[in-house]
DNA sequence: GCGAATCGATAAAGGAGCCTTATATTTGCT
DNA sequence: AGCAAATATAAGGCTCCTTTATCGATTCGC
């Protein structure tokens, strides 16, 4: 394998003529240059130059060397350019994935923060449910997953176990709340319990079974308003006392209306929301910067 | 600049997916690979692969990296190959020029004894005059030009006067020759004189004027039978008594007709055929090998 | 033609880089 | 918990690279 130095030193002395000028063209001293060329002669097996009076000539093996040396050299500098982005202080790319309750909270809070602080840096967003976006971990697509769990949630407990090579960065804790009118009576007091609201009609999602079975414990049947997954719907039905809903404190922050305001449930589980990302990776500028945006992101969200 | 070894090391490491496979497939020790990464890593400014778990994975900027990797290791097998042409014993291409006659005589007995010799090796030929040889061997398009210059040939010998900076190599000396019926009476002796052939009739070339001079100082002006430069029709002529002509050594032994004999004129200037090169191209084996041929093509036919 | 200047070749010495052996540390599997 | 496997680190030895100094060859100007 030739050295690309060498072959650096042929084409300035291809260009030049000359060993020397070809030596100063390279920050070397003249023997420097003789010394190469010598060498890559050896490696080539077969003379490159011949002396002709005060300079060089290159031979015809010289002359080919030297067209396929500035191929060479021109996949080295493309090799150095795109690193470039990467190595950049702030630039480069990190690709992350979020279930979609933290795409429309911190992801968009953490970005906020790295506009600021990394305006260079490109944050590939992927939304994806927490199983995929941890098979995405495994296999290097991704950077980094903001991923969810439920406690004591038999079901889900068991899809999103971690891989435990995998380190956790814990980053906010996610109350159930409730959905109500600002001039609701459960709304002066900082929490609400279910058992208040039990006369209460509710707007629900269609994955229902976790509130229905709450509200057995507390002792009564809600009378259901509306069913519909769009948390921007929810949020138009409660301001239009249709009933009241619930929904995870993440996706509340996404839409404010006045005469909306959500109070947490006591005695809820709480969903615990953590970034997933290889340990070592934390030395990674890039993702370094992200994970911090998004630990910046939760904790003043939960302050 | 990045280290092609380093390149390599990184290749393999992306291939096996760990430091000691990849030094194994390298046939080196782990340790080893674990610098060289080490050593790219500062190179590239930023890191390229981060343990994950008992081996390592690569960053994005690695698998980049590596991307790049095999575009420029492409590009140094790809120099490696060209240049195995030039290196292989016995292989390659020498480009070489010569003047009409030299076409004819020399260069090809020089191409059958290289074609013993070196079978593989590539004799580009180009024919020209003296005077572009000598251009295209200056400006190192050809290696080696086949020349004459005419002794005492005012007009010409001004034209060939070769750079003192290259390198002359005596081939042989060319006489001019009469072409005759081998039954003629002149053709009893080795070497004939202008006089003896003052009745005769001519077949001569466009291009005269030493010719007629001669016959001049010899006290006779020659019947001309036809005119043609064509070598072979010359030939030809002479064989069915058209007439006499007068004919280079060289451009004689082209065309061997048992009816027609050559006899070279006593008392008139010798040309010198030599080759032409840079001095120190002899050190290539290519241009060694075609030198010696027409050495050796030379002697042959002098002898 | 002859001398000065320029260019390449070579030798020796100092230093940087690279590979190895040996050992420690981390991780995964049973 | 303990063994196996993989990476990280340290130190030694060797090679390669660059420089300084000098010589030989060639060119150009007077």
């Amino acid at each position: 394998m030739f050295d690309p130095l060498q072959l650096h030193v042929l084409t300035e002395v291809a260009r030049t003529g000359t060993y020397t000028a070809a030596a100063e063209s390279l920050g070397y001293t003249q023997p420097a240059v003789s010394y190469h060329m010598r060498m890559l002669e050896r490696a080539a097996g077969t003379p490159l130059v011949t002396r002709a009076g005060r300079g060089v000539r290159l031979t015809h093996a010289g002359r080919a060397l030297a067209k396929q040396a500035e191929a060479v050299l021109a996949a080295l500098r493309a090799a150095e350019d795109e690193l470039a982005g990467f190595a950049a202080p702030g630039g480069g790319q990190v690709h992350l994935a979020a279930f979609s309750s933290g795409c429309v909270s911190l992801v968009p809070a953490a970005l906020a923060t790295l506009r600021r602080t990394d305006p260079e840096l490109e944050v590939v967003v992927t939304q994806t449910e927490c199983g995929t976006a941890h098979e995405l971990l495994l296999s290097g697509e991704i950077d980094l997953a903001v991923m969810c769990d439920l406690v004591h949630d038999p079901v889900a407990e068991a899809a999103v176990r971690p891989d435990p090579r995998l380190r956790r960065i814990p980053l906010a804790e996610d109350r159930r709340c409730v959905l109500l009118p600002a001039d609701h009576p459960a709304a002066a007091s900082a929490t609400v319990e279910l058992a208040q609201l039990a006369g209460e009609r509710w707007v629900l999602e269609t994955q229902r079974t976790r509130f229905l079975a709450a509200c057995t414990e507390s002792g009564f049947t809600p009378r259901i308003a509306a069913t519909t997954d769009d948390q921007l719907t929810i949020h138009c039905l409660v301001a239009n006392r249709i009933g009241l809903a619930v929904m995870n404190e993440l996706g509340v922050h996404a839409h404010t209306d006045p005469r909306v305001v959500a109070r947490p449930l006591r005695d809820w589980p709480r969903r615990r929301i953590f970034a997933l990302l290889w340990p070592d990776t934390i030395r990674v500028p890039q993702i370094r910067a992200l994970a911090d945006a998004l630990r910046d992101a939760a904790g003043a969200r939960s302050s």
